[in-house]
DNA sequence: GCGACTTTGTGCGTCGGTTCACAAAGGGAT
DNA sequence: ATCCCTTTGTGAACCGACGCACAAAGTCGC
């Protein structure tokens, strides 16, 4: 199902990998506007970014031939197409359920609503925190979500409810119309195809750190004595 | 440098994607365990973790052969082994740095802490939070950093600091010893080799479903008709 | 004790992504 | 106007990861 004709790559289909990097590009970029600096080579973008210039130049080729031969990039050009191909050009509505200790913290990241991105609107179903005032914005109840979700034309949703109701507000959400979460919830989120989730789960980042961390302490210790281990 | 002999892989070596899927096995696990499930296959894992189930078995089958054909996994001991391997047998002292409002909402976050970790300090250079009591942890001032790191034993740090200070406190934390960080400063640090850093990056993810949400509108209202752009 | 059934562990083809290395393209100096 | 130098854009080899499909292995019923 959906099978790509795979010879011929879809003009726009960019890859995955690559759009998970713009942002990073998009960053460096700006900050070098804000410097002053004007044009920037593949080379210098990378660094910044933190990669290889190899994989900048051919993530950019896939947005079209936007460099200068001999020069490089046009900084501020380059930071126009990167936001229009990420569609940071229109502003979209976002609306975090759950306002516990991280959707508080969510709700007054700045550098969150940086570009594009507006929170619309807060939930929660606990009585005692709905109709409080939190960066400005009231917290509605749960009950609201539909109405709300509709009428301030919410596009994406971010999750930030105990693991135990995410499901069921994905659910709702879902059927409001919604096709892009953020979760997170420690759960797996199960939705219909052509719903975009993606997940930040801080515990799962702690256990990789964990597993290295200890692999280089076994590494220390009996490593060279029994000098195996990838030998 | 360092190349992997490549045929032979090392029994020890574990694929990094395998690394960051263990985590969401051992979730679906102790969720198993605490509902009373002896055993299970790896379809129904699988099912649980939200994955392939040939991928589960391939992972797990890094780890050593745990299973038992024609029946599946005892759950009670796939979890000891993953914990083990994940090095969640031994607890690991973490510091927050930057007590903001994010790592106000991580210190008191509680499934942060679920499984082997233990918020072991708190750190920030506001003299004006120094000295509160957050989570039942004071808050000490940055000076003390290399001091506390040493007489707590921490091993990981989770940097919630605004961005324009995490490089400097990185470099600190990494002088110290350090040589695990979660990064939430949306900066890319620049570490010496050896040193593992991941990185949670909220608005990088917005982004990444900024773009999808585009494309799904762009493919709803000109794709059919006008499907030319660049073509 | 044996046969049928279930489920693991894995060999192998495939695919997306990364990197190298270089030809093509443009700018600037003379 | 021409040549040299810089930097892009990309062909092609390489590498890890994914998933199919199946043989090996072990259990349960009779």
């Amino acid at each position: 199902m959906s099978r790509r004709p795979s010879p011929t790559r879809d003009p726009r289909g960019i890859p995955e990998a690559t759009v998970a990097r713009l942002p990073l590009y998009l960053r460096a970029l700006t900050g070098m506007a804000e410097r002053g600096i004007a044009t920037v080579s593949s080379e210098d973008l990378a660094t910044a970014a933190g990669v290889n210039s190899a994989k900048l130049r051919k993530d950019l080729s896939h947005l079209g031939s936007y460099g200068t031969r001999g020069v490089g990039y046009e900084v501020e050009y380059l930071v126009y197409q990167i936001s229009r191909e990420l569609g940071l050009t229109q502003d979209w509505a976002v609306a975090i359920v759950g306002v516990g200790n991280l959707g508080r913290a969510l709700a007054n990241y700045g550098g969150f609503v940086s570009r594009g991105f507006r929170v619309a609107a807060l939930l929660d179903a606990d009585p005692e925190v709905v109709g409080d005032t939190i960066a400005g914005l009231n917290v509605d109840h749960i009950d609201e979500l539909e109405a709300v979700i509709k009428r301030r034309g919410v596009s994406i949703v971010v999750l930030a409810t105990p693991a135990a109701a995410a499901q069921q507000v994905c659910d709702r959400v879902v059927a409001a119309g919604v096709t892009s979460i953020l979760n997170f919830a420690p759960v797996v989120l199960s939705v219909p195809d052509g719903v975009e989730v993606r997940k930040v789960d801080l515990s799962i980042e702690l256990q990789i750190l964990a597993f290295h961390e200890q692999r280089k302490a076994d590494r220390e210790s009996g490593g060279p004595v029994m000098a195996v281990e990838s030998q």
